[in-house]
RNA sequence: GGCCAGGUAGCUCAGUCGGUAGAGCAGCGGACUGAAAAUCCGCGUGUCGACGGUUCGAUUCCGCCCCUGGCCA
């Protein structure tokens, strides 16, 4: 006997038709949705990210948007603490949380735990950063080859990120990344019911296409000028690193003139919208819907009463 | 109309002194533990413009035609 409450991870690529969706679904069923996006977390970035409008919110408030400031960056240890908060309440409202989003990695997180791992350090990053300018990244690779060889077989030494944390969290702890990330996995106490909206290929990419234009006619542009004249923002901050942020802003830098502009943009939603493909097929429990199904809504609240009277 | 330069992967191009071809980008597949809309890994998908000729063999050489761009009329 399972008496654990229901929640609802609701996840799909970009252009999908998540937010049509989930907005159907809160208005009839007892639901409250918890955004699993790690753009939409940025206020003041709301064209670029197809963040749900006023009028939407207002019908579907979505908790875990406009949290933060660019400048600064979120995670996925802050997600799953922000999510597993945002559920409590939710659940203890005697209401159904309704997860709805992209981010793969998140809904991992949620879903088997985050092993207990230090947080990011500023500084140390800057200096690890500082040392492969002088010696290469190869070089750091070879160190952890040192003190963490399984990290270090696991981590292409072209991956500067993975390389960086790896280096991270030894020189935090003094222990290797793939010892501490041996135990812990959390249980997440809730039954989840799992739906995979999605797509054709090449419907979502005539999708994304044209939703760029219309982000472009909403006015994208100053949008991310607003950003691009700020002091504290650099092309290298999570938040400038999102689709569309990046590639408007190395435009009005003068990198890319407005046509490659518009074309990279493209080609990076849809490459976004590849990977989180990747994602979602490793979801071996997810139910598959496709956005362009007639019978849909139907489809998808027949999936969930079901699951209610389990 | 004449001359010149081109026509090779979805795009931009390289190349083959004659043995049916390869880069970048795009695309496709995958990985993913505090940046994840990030960061990486893997995969070449082709009437080599058409038709003839020479040759054991032509994308390559020759002829002719078509197309594109430029210059000259």
């Amino acid at each position: 006997m399972n008496d654990l409450p229901q929640a609802i991870f609701l996840m799909g690529p970009t252009a999908a038709g998540k937010t049509a969706l989930a907005l159907e679904l809160v208005e009839r069923l007892p639901c409250e949705i918890i955004s699993v996006d790690s753009a939409l977390v940025y206020r003041g970035m709301d064209i670029g990210t197809a963040k749900p409008d006023a009028e939407v919110l207002a019908r579907a408030p979505h908790r875990l948007i406009d949290i933060i400031d660019p400048v600064e960056s979120y995670s996925a240890a802050r997600f799953c603490a922000d999510a597993l908060q945002e559920m409590a309440e939710i659940t203890a409202a005697g209401r159904i949380p309704l997860l709805v989003g992209g981010t793969g990695l998140y809904y991992r997180a949620l879903r088997h735990g985050l092993s207990d791992l230090p947080s990011a350090d500023p500084v140390l990053r800057a200096r690890l950063e500082a040392e492969a300018a002088v010696d290469g990244w190869e070089a750091l690779h070879r160190r952890l080859q040192l003190v963490d060889p399984q990290a270090a077989a696991r981590i292409h030494p072209n991956d500067p990120q993975r390389l960086q944390r790896a280096l991270e969290v030894y020189e935090l702890t003094g222990q290797p990344l793939s010892e501490l990330q041996r135990g812990a996995s959390n249980f997440l106490p809730y039954r989840v019911l799992s739906l995979a909206l999605t797509a054709e290929r090449s419907y979502l990419h005539q999708r994304i296409h044209e939703r760029f234009h219309i982000m472009l006619e909403q006015g994208l542009i100053d949008e991310v000028k607003g950003l691009f004249q700020r002091s504290d923002l650099m092309p290298d901050k999570p938040s400038i690193r999102c689709v569309g942020y990046r590639q408007v802003w190395s435009y009005l830098a003068g990198e890319i003139d407005h046509d490659s502009m518009v074309a990279q943009a493209i080609i990076a939603t849809r490459q976004l919208a590849k990977r989180q493909f990747t994602w979602l097929r490793s979801e071996a429990e997810a139910h598959w819907l496709d956005s362009r199904e007639p019978q849909l809504l139907d489809l998808t609240l027949k999936l969930v009463s079901t699951d209610l009277s389990k």
